[in-house]
DNA sequence: ATTATCTATAGATCTATAGATAATGC
DNA sequence: ATTATCTATAGATCTATAGATAATGC
């Protein structure tokens, strides 16, 4: 592809995010992202001959430049809780992408929904990437031996997503990068040996 | 309205109620549910006068017959958390309802979706009992007087629908309910003055 | 009389494809 | 040559309303 097609693939990859994110799969229309990249709906499925894939090729994109953010290699024990931490306080400062995957997860219960083996698959790796940093902290004898490493990487994950859907509908009332951050030190402190 | 007025919308919400937690309520289509009810599309919005309407209408009748359910008024302090467990427990067994709030507090990230004053709403209402109960614990002795009470709230809410979410995409690999049990045992433990 | 239901239809979407034309890259 | 773009359109939705007819409740 041209130095110009990527462009034009970059751009519409970001509009696309802001509609997925505003409209939810099912809200959105291409042929108002289409509007928005200033080309006809025809021209936009030229670059993602559906729907579908567009959706998925926007969560691949994200999901790639996720990974090299949180940046998992470096971390481990509370170490990784900590990075966490500052994911959790970055993300307070980017609601349309925390959005994104929230109504996109939402959506994607659903069975049928284009989104859901992404977020079984998703779920699955972050579950992965957690309960590896918990059993490192226990070989590293940053934490006790007896925790069951598992279930934390299923709450870790399930508070940050709980939180931030609270703090999505009610921004004023919900202070998630707190919330989360006062959850982490108690846990730390919990697992010490 | 007459008995068979009544017992006609009795069974439109729980068809409607059923689609949603299907398809969002993007994805829901009025004529589907009329179908499935047996009934005319006109003759179903003869009794909704909207989609929206029927949302709303399915929501509120939700969450009146979850309110008695939950019987919040015997609660307090690690009472209520032990119900919560409960709660829980039953959810496992009702995945469908679980889809429902899933699903539709998904979508009301959206500040134009017709259930996001609903969500915030209840949102708030949840975050008020369980806030309540805390506090009551501490006046009756039996949780520590320093706690965060109304962090604690939003995590304990906040656990709740993340693992739902977990479970909902990945049934096999998420106990719920375990999980939220050994949340609230700790938690409990942690609370003790 | 009122409530429930129907048919028919307006009017607005939607996604995706066919096929023509313009622009770009080797 | 290939890639990018367009117009036009098929074909399938969707929600909501108008207006007629049937059933029910007092």
């Amino acid at each position: 592809m041209s130095r110009r097609g990527y462009a034009r693939r970059d751009r519409i990859l970001a509009v696309a995010l802001q509609e997925f994110a505003e409209n939810g799969y099912r809200g959105a229309s291409l042929a108002r992202i289409a509007e928005r990249v200033e080309l006809s709906q025809a021209g936009l499925l030229h670059h993602f001959k559906s729907k579908e894939l567009l959706l998925v090729a926007v969560l691949d994109y994200r999901d790639e430049v996720d990974t090299q953010r949180f940046d998992i290699e470096v971390a481990s024990g509370a170490e990784m809780l900590k990075r966490m931490v500052e994911v959790v306080e970055y993300n307070s400062r980017v609601p349309g992408l925390v959005q994104l995957f929230s109504v996109i997860s939402g959506e994607a219960v659903t069975g049928d929904h284009p989104g859901h083996e992404w977020a079984r698959e998703r779920y699955r790796r972050l579950r992965g990437w957690v309960g590896d940093a918990l059993r490192k902290g226990i070989a590293a004898g940053e934490f006790r031996a007896d925790i069951d490493t598992e279930a934390h990487a299923d709450r870790l994950i399930a508070m940050m997503d709980g939180l931030q859907t609270q703090w999505l509908i009610d921004p004023e009332r919900v202070d998630m990068a707190a919330v989360f951050r006062g959850y982490v030190d108690d846990l730390i402190a919990a697992l010490r040996p």
